[in-house]
DNA sequence: CTGTTAGCGCTTTCAA
DNA sequence: TTGAAAGCGCTAACAG
């Protein structure tokens, strides 16, 4: 721990040149002899000289790092954003720091102070708490943090504040997979996780009950603001129990996969058979998506490649002042979760004797 | 993107007071008349200035930034680990750098380089390239790093290399799983996932045998170093179709829980019933594992303790030269596919129409 | 092609 | 209790 106080100036001794020569030839500036270059370089290899980049990033006023702020890097569509957003920082030199926030935590100042003193590049800002409709403070905030580097979100518009953004688009997407219900002759489609705290999750309600309608099909909404395993299980179970057969749906669109993990489960519980009494649609096609039982049709919403633009935005964030959101296109994957529904009036299930 | 410029010599003009002074009214010093501070501070508001972080870094020679190298954040194992890195960092004021490596790369001397480079204050390492026997460089450029700043592994001990560390005691654990079984009845089980390539499965390896030479039971090991799902449905697929039902283990444990997706999935493909013609154990404690039909039975190691543990250690670093190594304890997770096997002689599930 | 010089923005003795 | 001054380690004109 104590080579690092080794500094430009004793190589530049050492090399018997001046300290601006090494810098020039640490940093490939052209105008210097192959010689010098050849004996400086001789002298940093000798005693494993290692620039300081807070010294650099000072004199520069950058500091090479990225931050992103996002609820929890545990959950599978955070991982795949922050993973993609550090393999595009890697390819231009710079680093990426974590920050967290809670789901429904504010953007606090507190926050936003620290990304400020540390001198960041860019950050970028994926997550509930952005949508949240009681951040009353959430614009005066962001618009403070811009006047200091470029933002890039992974969200719907924020009202009251403009910068770059990424958004798939949800709306449609969910059209997609009711439409495939549809095609398959559902007639009952339940939405389970609805909750009007999010917009990300207004904007599936919306495209759902948009299809619902065109396309003549009785849709519910349950909500659950909560998207757990847990809670989709606890949802799915009391839905399908408390009512009579024929009014349980014969398909149900989960807000998440996470949370579709536990619908399935409490479907199975229940002594329902998916897809055969009932069909079930994900959204986020995580990684265990296609070895559920049965593996599930989803949404890809594609989380890294949100990842991958808001990032490379960021980083561009020059050349691109005011632009449009970039909206990413979900795709349907269909995998044997989903199936024709049972005729009507033909046993429900195994959920009778239950009700 | 102008507000930066501010400096802390502007403020203390328009106060009316040194730079110095201003500096002792930001680091709370106590030596301040309480009205120069107020004066200090209304100024600081006024114009909502932000000490520069960097600057003060090169002074102090410190960054205030953790370093986390790791091959894959979207995996949950390495979620779990940052995540909980994130959490310890920022109590103590410092921000968490993601860095990557690949799962069988080495590390090399430009990542060091670029560690070193930003002077961090200390460098976490986790995951399988610290462990593959081939990287024969990878104590002499561990030591150099270490030369720069506190390391802490997550990993068995690395010959060669000295360094703080912490390690879930998998050998000891996989035993808990074998005891499981044994006390269930099970007679032949198999361990999926081997490999000579990373010790943390050499360890898992070895307690598996020993348990099962302790026990008196029939061990198999089942090669196989990818370990995705889909390698997992592979080759438990394999396995069962390709010997008499009498030769097939009635149980199987499976290196991680990911890998036992797949090994659920392609005993389901088969025909098997879980757990009745085969108990399955899987390894980790992943969110998604008491979701799976039928919920996994499986040894939890604690990524996110792992994760804890290992940044506090590297924040007290140097309280703590050279320890030994903090072991965190597995705990078998019981859920609901493990039972008794069938009794011998029995139909062994529906794998017998392959056969 | 190379050296001199003047900082980047902050902290910290040392004196007052 | 405060200020002056000397850097932290590096880069970027500007001369030469």
């Amino acid at each position: 721990m104590q080579d690092s106080r080794l500094t430009i100036i004793d190589i530049a001794r050492e090399a018997g040149v001046s300290s601006a020569t090494v810098s020039r030839v640490l940093s490939k500036h052209p105008n210097v002899k192959a010689a010098t270059a050849l004996k400086v370089r001789e002298v940093v290899d000798k005693y494993g000289y290692q620039p300081n980049s807070i010294a650099r990033g000072l004199l520069q006023r950058q500091s090479h790092v990225l931050g992103v702020i996002m609820p929890d890097v545990k959950h599978p569509y955070y991982a795949g954003i922050f993973s993609a957003a550090q393999r595009e920082a890697e390819r231009i030199g710079s680093a990426v720091q974590l920050y967290r926030l809670d789901y429904n935590g504010e953007v606090t100042l507190d926050l936003v102070r620290q990304l400020i003193e540390r001198r960041l590049d860019g950050t970028l800002l994926a997550g509930g708490f952005i949508e949240s409709p009681n951040a009353k403070e959430l614009p005066a905030i962001l618009t403070r943090l811009k006047q200091y580097m470029p933002i890039v979100t992974i969200s719907p518009a924020i009202p009251g504040f403009e910068c770059a953004r990424v958004w798939p688009d949800l709306h449609s997407g969910v059209q997609k997979a009711v439409e495939h219900l549809a095609s398959l002759g559902h007639k009952r489609i339940a939405f389970i996780g609805a909750t009007a705290d999010t917009r990300s999750v207004g904007e599936r309600q919306q495209g759902f009950l948009e299809a619902c309608k065109r396309l003549g099909i009785d849709g519910m909404l349950r909500y659950e603001s909560i998207h757990t395993p847990t809670a989709g299980e606890a949802c799915v179970t009391l839905m399908m129990n408390t009512r009579a057969a024929a009014d349980r749906p014969t398909a149900v669109i989960v807000v998440n996969d996470l949370m579709a993990l536990g619908v399935l489960k409490g479907l199975r519980g229940s002594g329902f058979t998916i897809p055969d009494d009932v069909a079930v649609v994900g959204c986020d096609n995580q990684f265990y998506s296609a070895f559920t039982d049965p593996p599930l049709t989803t949404l890809d919403i594609n989380a890294e490649e949100l990842g991958r633009l808001a990032t490379r935005r960021l980083v561009n964030g020059d050349n691109d002042p005011s632009p449009n959101p970039i909206v990413v296109v979900p795709e349907l994957i269909i995998r044997e979760s989903c199936a024709a529904p049972k005729a009507a009036g033909s046993e429900g299930g195994g959920g009778d004797d239950r009700a």
